[in-house]
DNA sequence: TCTGGGGTCCTAGGACCC
DNA sequence: TCTGGGGTCCTAGGACCC
């Protein structure tokens, strides 16, 4: 039997989440910024028809938003992360299988139910999620995750009160694929749109007529399951079972450029400590770590300069002090002075499971001590607010800290921030 | 003087996603 | 003044080995 998949991508998921808690918003034109509050990450539909544009840059549109009176929001990823579980635990009883595909978009996997059953199914999913957290879905169903992903744009670009669009005969897919630009196709980013529409190629209807071999040679085994895929057979694995994370990363740009080598370091003292309690939350360690710094590319006038190195970490660990130290060992060999930076990172690789280090550790007493500790300091800071207990490196100055303007309260995960009905 | 080729591992870079 | 951050996968090319 042909596979039936669903897509359930919630509608302007960040806006839609800042608009729950602000009924006063509704119809209203809402934007969320990105960190440090530098360009649009996501937009009502009352913004995008004032023109905002995906990625636009805060500082060049502030006239706009302010002539529209446009409601502007820091990004608030507590807020939006706990929502989002809500939606995937209420989607999750509509399916034996379900793959949480990103903050915001899930797959159900639809196999098994009646296929001319599927549209008033799927309207109960999204009439189900929008009476239980209040967040507007859109769902496309099809036999391949990739025309999934087709149907669900087209819900959104002419279907949006409907919320729904089934691929179930070969004249509603090829209607699907005839009215989907090349850069539209999951799977298709801009220098894949430029070569295919360099070779004349408009719509996803001319990739999915293309010779196969073409495809493969020009856009390799990627390409290739995606243009298999656009013809209706599903070559992208279901993943049920979250996989393993192989990398950790905190990367992030300034509030303002530093110059100075003990700011740059407390940035990544403080960016490499978030790795690690992001490791010890998920049971793993790193063998290896990589920093990097590097100027702002925007600004043309100042000397460019970006280095990144790899250091292989005698044993896997994943204490705060111990990463501090590496990292603090990496930039004294990266950094150069003269620069203003702008950015610094941490990215933990090479994970492996945190107990198994802990089993061939007992021989030295103090990495036993160490996670001992980190366990105190991981609880303390739980508890008291992140960065209660501190490492000296990380130091208290703020000038690295992200700007964050308009950020709105954790109005379901902080019980002092939850919001209060005045009757 | 003539001067191979195949396999494997690693890394950097490029493509993509949300 | 101000242009995101966190991921994955694939490929090409160099080093090395036999």
């Amino acid at each position: 039997m042909k596979k039936m998949i669903a897509l359930v991508d919630c509608n302007n998921f960040y806006a839609s989440c800042e608009r729950l808690f602000q009924p006063r918003l509704q119809n209203r034109p809402i934007v969320v910024l990105s960190n440090n509050d530098g360009c649009v990450i996501a937009r009502s539909d009352e913004a995008k028809e004032l023109g905002i544009e995906m990625g636009a840059p805060s500082f060049l549109i502030e006239s706009l938003l302010q002539q529209h009176n446009v409601s502007v929001f820091s990004s608030n990823y507590t807020l939006y992360g706990d929502l989002s579980d809500r939606v995937m635990t209420t989607l999750s009883q509509f399916a034996d299988q379900l793959e949480v595909y990103s903050i915001d978009e899930a797959f159900l996997n639809l196999t098994a139910f009646r296929h001319h059953h599927l549209t008033d199914y799927a309207h109960t999913i999204r009439n189900t999620v929008m009476q239980h957290i209040g967040i507007p879905v859109s769902i496309g169903i099809a036999p391949s995750k990739t025309l999934a992903k087709i149907a669900n744009r087209l819900v959104k670009k002419r279907n949006k009160q409907l919320g729904v669009y089934c691929i179930d005969s070969m004249e509603k897919m090829q209607f699907a694929l005839q009215n989907t630009p090349v850069k539209d196709i999951w799977g298709i980013g801009s220098q894949y749109t430029k070569l295919l529409t360099r070779n004349g190629f408009i719509t996803a209807w001319d990739v999915a007529r293309a010779p196969e071999e073409w495809i493969r040679k020009n856009l390799s085994v990627v390409g290739q399951r995606m243009y298999n895929e656009l013809k209706g057979t599903a070559c992208i694995a279901f993943e049920d079972m979250p996989p393993k994370k192989k990398m950790v990363c905190v990367a992030r740009g300034f509030g303002k450029v530093l110059s100075e080598k003990h700011e740059v370091m407390e940035a990544l003292a403080n960016f490499t400590a978030m790795v690690a309690v992001k490791l010890r939350s998920e049971q793993l360690a790193a063998t290896t770590i990589q920093i990097f710094v590097q100027t702002n590319a925007h600004r043309n006038n100042d000397p460019q300069y970006y280095r990144s190195l790899t250091i292989s970490l005698p044993e896997a660990t994943n204490s705060t002090n111990e990463l501090i130290r590496h990292a603090r060992q990496g930039l004294e060999t990266i950094y150069r002075p003269g620069y203003n930076y702008h950015k610094t990172g941490c990215t933990a690789m090479e994970l492996v499971s945190a107990e198994k280090v802990q089993y061939n550790i007992f021989d030295t007493e103090n990495r036993a001590r160490n996670s001992q500790l980190m366990k105190v300091v991981d609880l303390v800071n739980r508890s008291f607010g992140k960065d209660a207990v501190r490492f000296a490196l990380q130091g208290f100055s703020t000038r690295w800290k992200l700007r964050q303007l308009n950020l709105s309260p954790c109005y379901t995960t902080r019980i002092d921030e939850v919001l209060t009905i005045k009757i």
